[in-house]
DNA sequence: ATTAGGG
DNA sequence: CCCTAAT
């Protein structure tokens, strides 16, 4: 349902769990045919020409690399055994960079057909065991949140070319599809969104210069922009290392979703150390309860994945909550999405670029041999060697198996492919609303640094059809979801949150970390969204988790991030009953006890939680009907509360013993 | 670790 | 729900 809408958000990054399977299964079948018809020899005599392609058209060194990762590919395809494909996989992951090449490449020129919708539908007939390693993988290595985010761009001078590239959106992409074409199944989502990102970038503009940027972007997608980078991160456990270190999985909920840490780091640290020994006291009192996924930042978690290797570097210093958050409380809410940014950054990456191939280079010859004729245009190159895409926040019971985990995963990114993604332009950490306007007009010409460029993945609200529709506003969550589950022995994933941070881009800071030589502006929308928070919730079926059980992630990786603000879940009726019930007996100053009493077995409800809710319930019962939000609470019950809560205000509950409120009715208690 | 309150 | 202060 609501997954609808989030699923705007991580478009890119999702691909990347699903897309690597899709590409395998279809390889494969097509692979096969072509064994069939040639023999055998055929597969590697191509793989053979395409890696000596591959270098011949690539000087740096990068395309060796390439050629590599090309060969790994059709191997896989040549049906060698799946260990010695993984294990070369691995190795490939280690040299970083070419990753992306590999999977871009080989696809392209081994297999230019296939069959273009793959997606996880397609994916069924994988082995299972593939499958859920591809989500592993995914949920490792956070190749969702972050597949990128990395811009990479070259500047260059060219005049030519403007007419010689398509001037419509769709060609162009089209080209760059071809790259990834295997990757890109989904092209109708992924043309369309290179189409808004190409409308941001460029449309609308009059000016000349737009075609050349245009050719320019053509050139950079063939090189590893956007697409080149999905493909590339389709690659099961190669690529992901490298470019995606941002997938959070956390369980947090949604509207209240926001990134704590807010790039003002050195301030939050204390105060956050602080709420994190409190939250795990209080969470000890609730130990069971597994409260989030490892997130991206966390080097464990990814190293789980095969063949990976820990790339992160702490974001959780980055993460802040403390004074901020309270800041962050009001603006969250309108700034809704907040996507991630996908940076700019001149990065290593860009190895692949080179490598890039053929495409790329004929297109760089093209611009060069028409310089003479417009020597005044000049055009600015992306490479955005990947988005960002928002974190992805999943919340499953401590009973669910990793590989049911893995599921959810999949699902919820699954569910970001079926919307829209379009993308926005934020530079020097302001968005770029104006379509209309140059890229020279806001800052962008071929000799500036980009530094502060970025992109963001912005969801298709016009497309996004919440599914949800509360009465209030504020709360996009199922009214009513799924309530009660705690108790339920059963277990079942709760369910999977999409957010997406707002005010903070914490991912930046991290970036930097990492780059190292970037400069990273936090992107701080210079617009309130015109949608609230966006939420997301999607309930994920019971998944048979025995069968899947599997090596439980590292420990650490189950303490849950006390930057992240625990999933909201709204009281259910009953719950209320229960409340209401034991403080009418216990008082209203021993939730130590009501807790004990009557939410012993919820672990996600503190005393705290229960004292907040009486508090609320309180006040609800003194407001009109029509002031009350969420799901309505029974009259009688609300009666009761404000019964309770006279009773109780005049007798001391905390005394010793346990009165119990007198009359089980105190209609007339409140005559006190 | 709990309780009480403010945010 | 979060965060703090005070128990």
């Amino acid at each position: 349902m609501v997954v609808k809408k989030r699923q705007e958000y991580g478009f890119y990054g999702y691909q990347i769990p699903v897309i690597p399977r899709a590409p395998r299964s279809l390889r494969r079948s097509s692979l096969r045919k072509k064994l069939q018809d040639d023999g055998q020899l055929c597969a590697f005599e191509l793989l053979a020409a395409v890696a000596g392609k591959l270098l011949q058209e690539s000087e740096s060194s990068a395309s060796s690399n390439i050629a590599e990762g090309k060969v790994q590919l059709g191997i896989n395809k040549d049906s060698i055994k799946k260990e010695q494909v993984e294990e070369r996989v691995a190795r490939s992951a280690c040299l970083d960079q070419e990753s992306c090449v590999e999977s871009v490449i080989f696809p392209e020129s081994a297999a230019p057909q296939r069959n273009t919708k793959s997606s996880l539908k397609e994916l069924p007939h994988i082995q299972t065991n593939s499958y859920f390693e591809h989500a592993s993988v995914v949920t490792h290595s956070d190749i969702l949140n972050k597949v990128g985010g990395d811009v990479k761009y070259d500047k260059y001078t060219s005049n030519s070319a403007a007419g010689s590239f398509p001037s419509k959106p769709e060609e162009i992409f089209n080209g760059d599809g071809k790259l990834c074409n295997e990757a890109q199944r989904k092209s109708a989502v992924v043309e369309k969104q290179n189409e808004h990102l190409y409308m941001a970038n460029f449309s609308g503009s009059k000016d000349p210069r737009d075609y050349h940027v245009h050719s320019s972007r053509k050139l950079n997608n063939a090189e590893g922009s956007i697409k080149f980078s999905l493909c590339a991160d389709r690659v099961p456990g190669v690529s992901f290392p490298r470019h995606m270190n941002n997938v959070k999985i956390v369980d947090r909920d949604d509207d209240e979703n926001y990134f704590r840490s807010n790039n003002l780091n050195s301030k939050i640290k204390p105060s956050r150390q602080q709420s994190y020994n409190k939250y795990r006291r209080m969470k000890k009192m609730t130990s069971r309860y597994w409260r989030t996924a490892p997130k991206w930042n966390d080097c464990e978690f990814i190293n789980t994945g095969r063949g990976n290797r820990p790339i992160y570097h702490k974001r959780k210093s980055i993460h802040s909550g403390g004074g901020y958050q309270r800041e962050l409380h009001s603006k969250r809410r309108r700034l809704y999405d907040h996507r991630q940014l996908c940076h700019y950054r001149s990065a290593y990456i860009f190895d692949q670029q080179a490598s890039s191939d053929s495409i790329s280079n004929s297109a760089k010859k093209t611009t060069k041999g028409d310089k003479s004729r417009t020597p005044a245009l000049h055009k600015v190159k992306f490479s955005i060697k990947s988005f960002k895409v928002p974190e992805l926040y999943i919340e499953v019971p401590e009973t669910a198996t990793v590989g049911s985990l893995k599921i959810t995963v999949m699902e919820a990114v699954t569910a970001i492919l079926e919307g829209g993604l379009h993308v926005g332009v934020v530079l020097q950490g302001k968005r770029v609303r104006d379509d209309n306007r140059t890229l020279q007009q806001i800052g962008i010409s071929h000799n500036e640094d980009l530094d502060t460029l970025g992109f963001t993945l912005e969801p298709d609200f016009i497309k996004a059809t919440s599914p949800i529709s509360c009465k209030d506003p504020e709360l996009l969550l199922p009214c009513d979801e799924h309530q009660e589950l705690s108790r339920s022995s059963v277990p079942v994933l709760d369910s999977v949150f999409f957010n997406s941070s707002i005010d903070q881009v914490p991912v930046s800071n991290l970036e930097k970390n990492v780059v190292g030589n970037q400069e990273i502006v936090p992107y701080v929308p210079d617009v309130p969204m015109e949608i609230s928070a966006p939420k997301a919730l999607v309930p994920i079926p019971p998944v048979n988790a025995n069968t899947l059980a599997i090596v439980p992630v590292n420990q650490k990786a189950k303490r849950p991030d006390p930057s992240q603000r625990r999933t909201r879940r709204p009281f259910s009726v009953s719950e209320v009953e229960a409340l209401v019930e034991a403080v009418e007996k216990l008082g209203t100053g021993r939730w130590r006890d009501v807790k004990m009493r009557s939410f012993d077995d919820m672990n996600h409800r503190t005393y705290v939680d229960l004292k907040d809710k009486w508090k609320t319930l309180v006040h609800t019962a003194s407001i009109a009907p029509q002031q009350r939000r969420g799901e309505p609470v029974p009259q009688e019950l609300l009666d009761r509360v404000l019964a309770a809560h006279a009773y109780w205000s005049q007798h001391q509950s905390k005394q010793h013993g346990k009165h119990q409120m007198d009359p089980p009715k105190l209609a007339g208690e409140v005559g006190f």
